[in-house]
DNA sequence: TAATAAAGTTAGTTTAATCTAACTTTTAAT
DNA sequence: ATTAAAAGTTAGATTAAACTAACTTTATTA
């Protein structure tokens, strides 16, 4: 069984890996910037996880999961994206609150309390960001996710998930009336600044260029 | 903050505090056996704890919990007792099941997850075993438990816990239409056996001395 | 009450996860 | 193509929580 350290890394590998695409692999600092830890410490720890077969690298090269590694992380995913779920669903939490706390609700192990915790939420496809929850085997659905920035005038769309998850950012997203799964229509594009107009539940504001590089949408 | 180790010996404290009854204090030795550690580790995370003040002790003397001390356990007790309820009402997990997760759970630190799954559940006064759930201010109704066995003959009792959690045993209760929080009076107990007849729900039985020492209930 | 057992303590070691500082390899830029 | 910067590695130190072995104090009992 993994420590909690252990899944961190394993975990974070899983995000960077899928960040920066295909088969291109994780670096080392990169790795240790994403977990606030010094490369060295990630680099102890690599060996480690290579040990384990987890990972897969030679000295000096990038760093892919193994298939086991895959796995495992995709469960740790799994645990944390129902988490957030219930804990938005149930217990009344705001967008903004639940990843601490599921931070650390991720490293409980129990597979009874997963499969239980998912049958009471009633098998959810996507977390309370709009990203999509693994399933038992792993699997997550791919939904073609862009950014709102890349809406063309006169498109709909509709929000799935945020990029950024600071609180700041999703108290302005609250601020603005939209939610998950909402509609937005992209009225006008400024040249000058790349800001836009929206239409949201047919309220206009006009949002900044960073602020639509911050929203996912689906085309709609 | 403390660590989930400090956490685990605070917790203990309380129980053993409890279990030796006023104020008699607990021992080393004892506490490191509940804590399956070997006496020397539990002295040396003893030092920490008085440095914390969270203990007061003398050197080969007894320890006794400061009040901050008996607080922290107290919230630590509550946080496992909920989460018990949470996964025995909400997530059907069995009655034998829930103790190992929530040893874990009962970890998690959140003061707002506390509260909102203490809401959730509507506020439980008892965990699924009858122990009693301490409010957010760590006082819990004490309720003296005892075993069926020692209720005199015309009082009447309330089902809170059982003792044996076997299959063969959890049927019988059940086929007799015995559920926690059921009343029970003692109409007659027989000398020869210790053997009594109880009535449950209008329903009278007569149950061994072996079933009654298998049943903890409360007065009522 | 003296001897022995039980309880508690100390000193020194181990392991996991972190760090700093110094070093090596790879990549990028002039 | 050299060289400087960035990325990655190694060595040695630290902290928390555990251990063993040896020691001291307190309690029990013959």
């Amino acid at each position: 069984m993994l420590s909690i350290a252990e899944e961190n890394y394993i975990k974070r590998l899983v995000y960077l890996s899928l960040e920066n695409g295909a088969g291109d692999g994780v670096g080392t600092n990169e790795l240790a910037t994403g977990l606030q830890v010094k490369p060295s410490t990630a680099n102890d720890m690599l060996k480690k996880l290579r040990q384990k077969e987890l990972i897969d690298y030679e000295k000096y090269g990038k760093i892919h999961l193994t298939e086991l590694g895959t796995k495992i992380g995709m469960e740790i995913i799994r645990k944390h994206r129902l988490w957030e779920t219930f804990l938005y669903e149930k217990l009344e939490f705001t967008w903004d609150e639940v990843h601490e706390v599921a931070e650390q609700l991720e490293h409980i192990q129990s597979e009874k309390l997963v499969e239980k915790l998912d049958k009471f939420l009633g098998f959810p496809k996507f977390d309370p960001h709009g990203d999509p929850i693994p399933n038992q085997a792993g699997e997550m659905q791919l939904l073609a996710k862009k950014m709102l920035a890349a809406v063309n005038v006169g498109e709909q769309c509709k929000m799935v998930a945020v990029k950024d998850n600071s609180a700041v950012f999703l108290n302005y997203v609250v601020e603005l009336g939209l939610g998950i799964n909402n509609q937005i229509e992209v009225l006008s594009k400024q040249d000058f600044d790349d800001s836009m107009e929206i239409r949201i539940n047919g309220k206009t504001n006009r949002v900044s260029k960073k602020f639509a590089q911050n929203i996912y949408v689906i085309a709609d």
